[in-house]
DNA sequence: CGTTCTCTTGAATCAATTCAAGGCTGGTGG
DNA sequence: CCACCAGCCTTGAATTGATTCAAGAGAACG
């Protein structure tokens, strides 16, 4: 896989929109982006802070997150290659939750007036942007449902057949194999887990054969049986149906 | 109070909104809105729906849910006069979750059309709408905190502030009393809990003279208290400074 | 080669659920 | 007008899913 520039990945953005004119992709082509690179553990953006830029994640882990008071962390969102973690910050001038690397990352770096004069030239770019953040809106919503309702296994399963789906819609998911650098630690906070839990959880899973994690390795080994175990079902991702056919086809 | 109509109530989204021109707010107020009541329990749009019109509340309380396999009802929001539950249908064709009514509301509907033609002709309008669901995202976030990582107590004390404070907003609030007819079964969707253990949350939040909850009116009754106990900042609601320092005043 | 993460396992404890039953309240129809 | 029913609230007891505490084994790193 030959490695994609920050602008291949960020115009990701905007394959799914069709009132989008070859103009206005020519112009997002030419748009200035910092390429920076994060070390696992690195916060990116903090609660509280006013950015004055977003970026788009072009490669590694990375996640959205807040702390209790007790000081436990809560992750609500695992980003991906292709995701804009912040984008929010454009209309929301404070930060209302942290975001951090969960692994090694490069990220994109583009200037919030780059972004506002797009949107205002082009309705159309500023619907695939919107489109953007209210998919993740959705993502938080199932996710809401999956910590507050679901057992604990079912829960991780759930988890993992959404990673797995939107890293292969990143493309970085090769059959069911892929890299998914998280630490039981870490997967707790994702799960509102404690760790040891996580830890027996987790060998239930592989006892059952379902799927394996280990050494950052994710590695699904029945595929229908994770989906049904995790009461899975792609829609609230929202991804094009060709995407969604591709992997179920792939999968089963 | 005055009855407030409609259009009155549906500009509120664009009260945050400095950019935009009278121009912009005079064709706002010259879109048809068509009110409909809802009973209390009825379903407003069901997952799976391809809505061409979407709706602002414009009184009673209604819940944007999902349910689980086993069939438990997780709510994730909470709306109050003023909000738009189901704008991100403008971008995402398919509902992923559902849209109820906690108790007899009245609805007001808008076509699709009518706000993709506003937001294309004023990239302010667009910004409006696209913060307003930006707004409910970060109520998301914290939703999932709430759910994920805080015990029985705090989690109620949290959603209670969320919820006066939003209503406080929505100018539907007298002082530190407002009417907010949630079942206890209800109030157990909302934050992943039994009935059984709602009821006894709910009692102890009441023997430590911080809030009580009956007949359908909620009464703060030690805000600060309140506040400590649930950990709450509302910073993630995003309002405009104005409105926060009033209540905060009101209150202490 | 020692230090630091990360993973694993066992045991005790706790928060929250489930099961079960009874009481209250408001509305409906005899 | 009162009896009855349905929905909601309350309480107790048993159970369970998950946490905390504790300790040791591996693996990774400088």
């Amino acid at each position: 896989m030959p490695a994609l520039d920050a602008h291949e990945i960020f115009m990701g953005v905007f394959r799914s929109e069709q009132n989008i004119s070859e103009r206005d992709l020519a112009s997002v082509r030419e748009i200035p982006i910092h390429v920076v690179p994060k070390a696992a553990g690195e916060s990116i953006v903090r609660e509280g802070d006013r950015p004055q830029q977003s970026f788009v994640l072009l490669d590694g882990l990375a996640c959205t997150f807040k702390l209790s008071a007790r000081g436990d962390r809560q992750i609500m969102a695992v980003h991906v290659r292709g995701d804009l973690p912040d984008v929010q910050s454009l209309h929301l001038k404070v930060m209302d939750c942290s975001i951090g690397a969960l692994s090694p990352c490069r990220i994109g770096l583009i200037e919030h007036s780059v972004l506002r004069k797009l949107s205002r030239e082009s309705p159309a770019v500023a619907a695939a942007l919107w489109r953007h953040t209210l998919i993740e809106a959705a993502i938080f919503r199932e996710w809401v449902l999956n910590v507050g309702r679901r057992p604990a296994l079912s829960r991780m399963a759930h988890f993992f057949c959404e990673l797995v789906v939107r890293l292969h819609a990143a493309e970085k998911c090769h059959g069911l194999r892929c890299e998914v650098p998280l630490t039981q630690g870490a997967l707790g906070d994702v799960l509102g887990l404690s760790l040891v839990h996580v830890n027996r959880t987790l060998m239930e899973l592989r006892n059952a054969k379902l799927v394996e994690l280990r050494g950052g390795v994710l590695e699904v080994l029945d595929w229908p049986g994770l989906v049904a175990r995790g009461e899975f079902d792609p829609m609230y991702l929202h991804l094009s149906s060709a995407g969604s056919h591709a992997f179920h086809a792939a999968a089963c």
